[in-house]
DNA sequence: TGTTACTTGCAATTTAATTGCAATAAATGG
DNA sequence: CCATTTATTGCAATTAAATTGCAAGTAACA
């Protein structure tokens, strides 16, 4: 499990250091995405010894080499990052008062993008998209 | 014209003053969303006195009282600006190349928002969309 | 086990945006 | 039209997120 992550990670010149898995594995058990800052705080916690900037350039690393996907919700001021793992391309939505995050599971862009090119006569390569509303618990 | 912007202004409590109307009219001429950074550069160049944190706190007076909507593309790393006006919600395409932004004309998601409030149980507040690619020149 | 060069920690820096405060100037009422 | 009130401005300083430089540390491979 771990190993095939290392491996990817050599493939790409890159190496396994301590604080790389300690991110990772951060990342993994988490089931929402995590900023710098949180991440920092939570391998703290762990008395994980890690600078905020190795947290920073590691997930920039893992962002390049494609294992990490790093995301902006429009409320939110920092980035966040989740693993891409073997997950479906999805979206997130924010609840306004508590600031839980929660996965969507499908995405409906993909079939319009055809539509959205013909109207701009770009040809689209990325997009992002994400909702912000009231959780049940706020409500 | 401009004395209903004037109107919409005094009627919250604000004021029209040199300044906000240079802004204001700087986004009016403009057919996408500026920078902050954008509107100072153009209005120094028509030699408009104004500081860039004039800049900002009338930005953000006009987007409280909803004149002005802001707008964060994934690409990007500062907000832009785009008057309200009467138009409809709409998001953006940005090329990678050039940075080029335009206008999409329809949002797909409107009808959408029933089924993710299902799906997540939020109750959906608000959206944010925009994709990115290559424009027509770029490709 | 030694060499190479990627990675880390610390300090400093960059960029976007905000805040404090005294001076300025809209808006309203007389 | 003038005076008063208070929003607004400009300048300097500050905050917050993220990046960069560099010497020391340490994976990875032969």
């Amino acid at each position: 499990m771990k190993t095939s992550i290392t491996n990817e990670i050599r493939k790409s010149g890159k190496r396994m250091t301590r604080t790389r898995l300690a991110v990772l594995s951060m990342l993994e058990s988490t089931k929402y995405p995590l900023s710098p800052a949180e991440l920092y705080a939570r391998l703290k916690k762990q008395n994980v010894a890690i600078d905020q900037v190795t947290i920073y350039r590691n997930l920039n690393a893992l962002k390049a080499i494609g294992l990490v996907r790093q995301i902006k919700l429009h409320q939110e001021d920092q980035c966040r990052y989740e693993m891409k793992d073997g997950r479906e391309h999805h979206h997130h939505i924010r609840c306004r008062i508590c600031g839980r995050i929660e996965d969507l599971l499908l995405c409906p862009l993909k079939k319009l993008t055809a539509s959205i090119e013909q109207e701009t006569r770009f040809v689209v390569g990325d997009h992002s998209l994400d909702f912000s509303g009231w959780c049940p618990t706020c409500q």
